[in-house]
DNA sequence: CACAACTCTGTACGGCGTACGAAAATCAGG
DNA sequence: CCTGATTTTCGTACGCCGTACAGAGTTGTG
């Protein structure tokens, strides 16, 4: 089974989170000098998220990998939440700035594309979530970037946020998916096909769950799980989902130019 | 800032927690009569959830709710991970079979908007993330009516998979950043704008945040922000959402019709 | 009536984030 | 140079968490 719960911490004075985020040197210095920086601390916590999953970043666990006490983290980091936020903004800073000659249709379908390929290379970036003040340079960075694709083509400034939240937030939840199953299959150590012959005879023998109660869930969901385990199709749901986006956009769009 | 990890846990043998998400008796009763049943518990761990957040489901606390040991829990549910499963399933029971008589755009429409209450209902939903294992007769029933409204408009079977997860997936993203918002403002005892209030000297300090630097994010961030306030909009971006979501599937279903 | 099966509970282990206070290192001012 | 303020580093400890384990009590079956 799963099992996922989401830790969300009170937002008290956003000050030195916010400093760090954007690199403020802070007062001047007297004591020993620092074996560390921050940068150091967020570079190893992405490291470790890397090779496992968010989990995998505790303090004790950075810590040991950096030589360090665990409480020595403190100097560097307000917290473990403020930690995660760091990581997060450092992890959009690979994120390239988009080519300005494309239309908005090649621009936002860049945009996806290096957005999926960053959810790949650290999926515990949806293993997270953000608030307000992990607002840092990176994300900024990010976001200038996405009105920009969208910029002039006839929308409102609302309606501008909402057109790449809609794609950003498309790519996210395919990406999740994608990984997810993929991780399943990597910790479970039985693969989808695996899982389900061991699965199947239990559940054939419950009468509530015939194929016949849900007929359309059995044939698509055995159709989508087959054509997703062709292992060139987790990308299929996310093109899908992209094409539908830009078409429904575009629909606006003519219907504004008129 | 914020903070947020997800947990996830190996995920064995099926059999005991397919068995709990279909109600499956289990072998003849000797002991002492049980005093709770397996409904008791997700019942009081989904009245924990709904009043604060997934966090406060834990197996100390749900047992002190019920008046029982901690390790009694263990009767009646493997263990944590599997209990979220159960109250996911649970929670998905809630929502009501749709209109057959609907088209396909009414509705997938219906659907998107009974999801999003059901998310405002529950906001836990949208913090913990399910697995194979998750799929309860209420997960199953939720598909097979998601399918059903797509049915026989001209997309094969992996399309239609795509095409209500499309629509499914804009609804967690965008109840996602709705819920986050208010939790957020509850949490930090701050309002949005109480808040920028706070961080603005800051980030005015800062050379690097100048609104010169991004000038699409600065205006387009205060723009969408100050909507997003008008507290009757944070809908809004779901029904912009919507909207272009739809287009996009009617021109792919247009397409197929010529 | 004995025994097997089951529920319930207390204790305990290893993990977590982090508060607190002491020790060591460094620099500014005399 | 020396003194004292400042800062880093660290060990210890607290209160949480999920849950393994073993025992005690309860019930139905042979």
């Amino acid at each position: 089974m799963s099992g996922v719960s989401t830790e969300d911490n009170g937002d008290g004075d956003p000050r030195r989170a916010i400093e760090l985020l954007w690199g403020v040197p802070g007062p001047p210095r007297r004591g020993p000098k620092p074996k560390l920086t921050t940068a150091d601390v967020v570079r190893t916590a992405i490291a470790l998220a890397d090779a496992d999953t968010i989990e995998a970043v505790t303090v004790r666990r950075v810590a040991e990998q950096l030589g360090v006490s665990p409480m020595s983290l403190y100097t560097y980091v307000p917290g473990r939440a403020e930690l995660l936020d760091l990581m997060i903004d450092h992890a959009h800073g690979e994120l390239p700035v988009p080519d300005p000659g494309l239309g908005w249709r090649e621009a936002l379908t860049a945009i996806a594309d290096q957005l999926w390929a960053l959810f790949h290379r650290h999926p515990w970036l949806l293993q997270v979530t953000t608030s307000r003040s992990a607002l840092g340079p990176h994300s900024f960075a990010k976001y200038e970037h996405e009105l920009r694709a969208v910029e002039g083509i006839g929308l409102d400034d609302v309606e501008m946020d909402a057109a790449v939240g809609l794609v950003t937030g498309l790519v996210r939840t395919t990406a999740r998916s994608s990984l997810d199953a993929a991780r399943l299959v990597r910790t479970s150590g039985l693969t989808d096909a695996q899982w389900w012959e061991r699965a199947a005879p239990v559940l054939a023998g419950i009468p509530a769950a015939d194929a016949a109660h849900y007929p359309l869930a059995s044939r698509v969901g055995q159709a989508a799980g087959e054509a997703h385990n062709a292992a060139e199709d987790p990308a299929f749901i996310f093109r899908f989902g992209l094409a539908r986006v830009l078409d429904g956009i575009e629909t606006l769009v003519s219907e504004r130019q008129q």
